[in-house]
DNA sequence: GTACATTTGAAACGATCATTTCAATTAAAA
DNA sequence: TTTTAATTGAAATGATCGTTTCAAATGTAC
């Protein structure tokens, strides 16, 4: 009977992470919102809820890209090692294509803009921290056990350092975008597994 | 002739670092300035100009508190190992102390925040993170004369990397509020230079 | 004590914020 | 075609935003 919703639901929450990504989530407006995805104000509210209910969607829904992206690396990789380099790479690649365009990683943005204000992107946040250093450990563990990465420390100790060298990188990124001085951070921080 | 100014400058600009850092820029209201600061609404204005002025001005502020922490560290070690050492120790226990109390490093919130909607804070920034790779390139090519670290890759590499490593660390301290975590991490970033 | 330049307090500015309201529109089901 | 329930558009809500205004209060120099 009813009217069926009309507008698709993925190109929506795409346009509002690209809007929230380079605003933060202060600075972007339902009026941005509006604007960015095409729909009406009481399209959003209705189809989302709330402008917070919308961001934290987007938040699931970065989160899902970036694991589809890991994994596809995972599937293409032949080691351990260049899992982990393809990873840093891919990640080099985005911050230097967003060409002065934006903030750097998402989650980092929303770390330091949110993580202390929400307690429910907070829990998201570090959940989603923790699956990442599992995922890390993961690689790793498998690396070390075919010796392409060295046993000095434990792969649970490398994996969260992984991880921060990767939100450091995504930082740094932001203010350093040239690719020789990435590459070369890059190079550095893998080091450590040779 | 003219009355005076009557408050004290330095306690009001680090009430509003206070403000800042824990709410960032676009949560803080000036309504949030005067009850921090104590300070009428026009006095504000009359003294600092406006909201962006102020903050800029405790970005310097920062820099500068933060460059004062580095020197007396260096003043007070008596290698470059054990300088870089203290240095990450020292924003180790900056990250825990905030128990859970505010967003990781102001430069890191403001990168993601400010650096890509106001020139004067993205040429502040970059000005800043220059310095900051400097100041560890000067360590790092002196413990590479003393033989305290090694010499696989050159001073400038170690710098950009430290530099890197730091801000992450600031960004995973964050979410990953456990020192023994936090320790390892930091033994893994400069176990590279050993 | 008077003159003067500045700070101060309170109110007001217009703009914009997230959200709600509600009548008009729409399209599927009867 | 009529019924029906959801979507849509536009306007309005009350709150809050950064900033300005201006008269009163203040303290220094004469």
């Amino acid at each position: 009977m009813p009217k069926v919703e009309t507008f698709n639901r993925e190109f929506v929450i795409q346009e509002a992470v690209k809007t929230f990504h380079s605003k933060g989530y202060n600075l972007t407006s339902m009026q941005d919102l509006v604007d960015a995805t095409g729909l009406n104000r009481s399209s959003i509210y209705n189809s989302f809820g709330s402008k917070l209910d919308l961001y934290i969607e987007c938040l699931h829904k970065y989160q899902k890209d970036t694991k589809e992206d890991i994994e596809e690396i995972m599937v293409k990789s032949y080691s351990s090692i260049s899992t982990i380099q393809r990873i840093f790479c891919l990640n080099m690649a985005d911050v230097l294509s967003q060409n002065n365009n934006d903030n750097g990683c998402f989650f980092n943005q929303c770390t330091t803009e949110m993580a202390n204000h929400e307690d429910r992107i907070k829990f998201f946040l570090i959940e989603n921290q923790v699956s990442m250093v599992q995922l890390f450990e993961d690689i790793v563990e498998q690396g070390q056990k075919n010796e392409s990465i060295n046993k000095n420390k434990n792969a649970s100790e490398y994996a969260i350092y992984l991880v921060t060298a990767l939100q450091g990188l995504r930082i740094s990124g932001v203010l350093m975008n040239d690719n020789k001085q990435l590459k070369s951070i890059v190079e550095t921080i893998l080091s450590v597994l040779e």
